[in-house]
RNA sequence: GGCGCUAUCGUCUAAGGGUUAGGACGAAGCCCUCUCAAGGCUUAAAUACGGGUUCGAAUCCCGUUAGCGCUACCA
């Protein structure tokens, strides 16, 4: 049985690196019909809050994926501590007394691998101090008397070595007594029985140090499958400092995306279906997943300073908004519309279906049916300068009046039924059917594109149409 | 500095010894058309560099360069 977990950090809103390690964890689990966990790594106590929490917890459920367990590792210190101890009651682990360096006291060309004093210091001596009450961190004793390699296979990036001899004393225990973060995710993952780890590139050379803490659990040890890392245009890490909302989802939660559509698009950085498809339902995703797809450079997250949203995660969403099911969508326009203030008349579902329909071909996300839709579903719209062009010319303003009043004088309202009326009346007003289409869609859109214009007609509807060609 | 990872059009990627190096976004053009999208067609655009191995290298090996990650109680 799988088992995988997602253990983001509370130190800030949910990251899209996050979100796509979360979805590439989702998709393994789903399609190996094994259990998602999310855990929330908040051993940090100077860095978590609440409000991260939060508004991670919220990025997530925005994606609409969902999880089968849930655990928080602040309920499972007495765990991890109690592992810790049991690492150093196998003398694998020692207490370390020397003060916290406050300053990086790096020489150039010897690599610290320890203090001087500590790892050799009699378990009395220790024992003494430490009942004394002196702080102390827990640091992991690797073995260095024997040259060995710590060996692994990665799912993405293949086999992976390094020699013991590289490997720093790390910590498990901080002079706080809160466990780091490398202690605390061991621990951890053999209690949950964790059989995949999928994480961040960022942590493949910590993987080493792992399967040292999960060999002196003698717990079994997990696959791991490392991701490569989602990055900006000039090579850096993605960053809130330096690169701003491109870096957290609720940007494009905020920018009117559809989850999926999101989805689609992050899942497409790193991974390939290899056949192609780009556009995939979320059934194709989990169908097609394997870490065989994943590639091992990091990926380019495609945007400017002018433009916060990669193109192609904008043109995904656009596939996405013109061909989901319009039941899914309905809502999701109505949901937008009114937080945008806005109450679409009472035409009846089939109605806002159909002009929802007839007009998100040339929408690429929700929100734009509040701008470039408005006039559909507000009474208050701006017209453009090309509009407002197009009702200048000739006398077109007096025809749409005219026309308003042919209109109001029948019941019929249907598409065919206006385009014959328009048509004869431009016809007997001696100018082009032209003036008048493109008029009318100036008048009663306040745009000069969008649908076919005798849609434009039945979706504003009757009175609407009457009333906006009457006071053009 | 040490250790590790990576390198195909601007970007996401396919091709894992033999292809005119394919697709997509974006860009340009054409078709369609009451406008604009959508859709269809077309064009420009890439194997970082240098050595090997091989009849043959984007593909395997080595080196260089560049980028990224980890590196003393952040995750």
């Amino acid at each position: 049985m799988v088992r995988v977990r997602f253990a983001p950090s509370p130190t800030g809103y949910l990251h899209i690196g996050s979100a796509r390690t979360f979805i590439f964890n989702w998709l393994f689990a789903r399609r190996q019909k094994g259990t998602m966990i999310l855990r929330i790594d908040d051993t940090d106590i100077e860095r978590n809050t609440e409000e991260s929490l939060n508004s991670i917890y919220d990025g997530l459920k925005w994606l609409e994926l969902g999880w089968d367990e849930f655990y928080r590792q602040s309920d499972r210190l007495e765990l991890h501590r109690a592992m810790a101890w049991k690492i150093f009651g196998k003398d694998m682990a020692y207490r370390d007394f020397t003060p916290a360096q406050t300053e990086a006291v790096k020489q150039d060309g010897v690599p610290w691998l320890f203090n001087p004093g500590m790892r050799e210091m009699s378990r009395e001596e220790s024992g003494r101090r430490a009942a004394a009450g002196e702080p102390f961190v827990l640091r992991f004793r690797v073995p260095r008397d024997i040259v060995t390699d710590v060996k692994f296979h990665d799912q993405v990036y293949g086999e992976q070595s390094k020699s013991a001899a590289d490997i720093e004393d790390f910590a498990l225990l901080r002079s706080n007594g809160m466990p780091t973060y490398h202690m605390a995710s061991c621990a951890d993952d053999a209690d949950l029985r964790i059989t995949h780890i999928v994480r961040g590139q960022d942590h493949l050379s910590n993987t080493y140090k792992h399967i040292l803490i999960f060999a002196a659990l003698e717990a079994g040890l997990p696959a791991f499958a490392h991701l490569p890392l989602l990055i900006a245009p000039d090579g850096s890490k993605l960053s809130k400092r330096k690169h701003g909302p491109v870096v957290s989802v609720t940007t494009y939660r905020d920018a009117g995306f559809v989850p999926h559509g999101y989805v689609n698009f992050l899942c497409l950085l790193g991974w390939s279906p290899k056949d192609n498809r780009e556009q995939m339902s979320r059934q194709e995703l989990v169908d097609a997943f394997s870490f065989e797809g994943v590639n091992r450079p990091n990926a380019v997250v495609n945007f400017t300073e002018a433009d916060p949203i990669d193109p192609k995660a904008l043109w995904l969403n656009a596939q996405h908004l013109r061909t989901m099911p319009i039941e899914d969508l309905a809502p999701r326009v109505r949901a937008t519309l009114q937080a945008a203030g806005i109450t679409p008349p009472d035409y009846g579902e089939p109605w806002f279906r159909s002009t929802v329909d007839a007009v998100r071909s040339r929408l690429s996300t929700l929100n734009e049916f509040t701008t470039r839709g408005r006039a559909y579903f507000a009474g208050d719209y701006e017209i453009t300068a090309e509009a407002k062009a197009k009702l200048d010319v000739d006398n077109a303003r007096e025809l749409l009046r005219g026309l308003a009043e042919r209109l109001a004088a029948t019941p019929e309202f249907t598409e065919a039924s206006v385009e014959a009326l328009l048509r004869a009346y431009a016809a007997e007003a001696g100018v082009k059917a032209g003036l008048l289409i493109n008029g009318a869609r100036a008048a009663l859109t306040g745009q000069t594109v969008g649908p076919g214009v005798f849609h434009v007609f039945t979706a504003v509807g009757r009175e609407r149409t009457i009333e906006r060609l009457r006071r053009v």
